[in-house]
DNA sequence: GTCTTCATGTAAGCCGTTACATGATTAA
DNA sequence: TTAATCATGTAACGGCTTACATGAAGAC
């Protein structure tokens, strides 16, 4: 079996939300699915023009001054797409932790130490970033869309956090 | 900044402890670093042949009977650049978490609770094979790779163990 | 005698990142 | 006026997966 594509449902999951152009569905994943789900930039609009030309997008085009802008919005047939994949299997993440690879083969007890020290470094600094986000989104008004946007964050900060944990509690032994 | 092929590193870290066939450090690795680090069948072999080109290792064929096997030795210069990966920058790895994408995007409530009992089933079996695998290094003689195996496994457990409990909590909501 | 494991690879093709390219608008 | 942001892409290259191929040895 074929590994599919799937830059297409982030981009058609945008969409549920609300018309918006490449470059404002961009933005948005760099400001949201992004901590799960990275995307490069050029992804994006090869892929619209994909979408559209399967009927699951419709586009259209504005002018603001001598600045094209083109509007992408949702199709039926690209809900019941989105739809299908969310009812359908959820493939496993090919995992590579670089951190952990290098753990498993070091012998030398100040590498190890080293390790875990830039380690917990990196992930308290995470961690206090998605608690700015937190705090953020808690301001927000009440949607099922915050709920769930919360159930993620929730889900990386007790990740997070118990790896914290477990570099503290390793690193003493 | 390109990207580099990190296979190099898991086969050097392989044979640091001690010379191996492809077939064996394949093998290994399935049964080891696979849990956070995947490598395709088919890597090893090409790899291991460009290794020995840059004098990494060094390559030995024994006959048993008619089947030929290659065993693949490191080299200091395998050392000395398996050492300089280790104290050398980590990267974060691209994380794709298909099941948080899903739940991102969903605002339908049966839809969403089926994503979780799905979810946690799924963890809940590989926690138990995690245990399992505990309680078969746990009885392995003490050694500075059986502390660092039993780190890395137990990184995984809480991981899981987070999960489970996030799963549990944000499904009663 | 057939299935699994041992043992080693090649080739096609998608996926994804990086770098490159272009040009308008707005804020400092 | 210079930098940042808005806005949309193309091309090259390398990484990685999947499928395909081959054949010996041992287990059942």
């Amino acid at each position: 079996m074929k590994s599919i594509n799937k830059t297409r449902y982030a981009i058609l999951g945008v969409l549920l939300e609300g018309s918006a152009s490449g470059y404002e569905i961009k933005s948005l994943m760099a400001r949201s699915t992004a901590y799960f789900w990275r995307e490069s930039d050029s992804t994006i609009y090869p892929m619209l023009k994909v979408l559209a030309k399967e009927g699951k997008v419709t586009s259209e085009t504005l002018y603001v001054g001598k600045k094209k802008k083109e509007i992408f919005t949702i199709t039926s047939e690209g809900r019941e797409e989105f739809k299908k994949w969310v009812d359908g299997p959820t493939s496993e993440e090919i995992q590579r932790n670089e951190f952990l690879l290098k753990l498993f083969f070091v012998t030398d007890k100040r590498q190890v130490a080293s390790l875990f020290q830039e380690r917990l470094e990196k992930v308290e600094k995470i961690y206090a970033e998605y608690k700015k986000i937190e705090v953020r989104l808690m301001s927000a008004p009440d949607s099922i869309r915050k709920t769930v946007r919360l159930k993620a964050l929730k889900y990386g900060m007790c990740q997070l956090k118990a790896e914290i944990i477990w570099l503290k509690e390793e690193y003493e032994k």
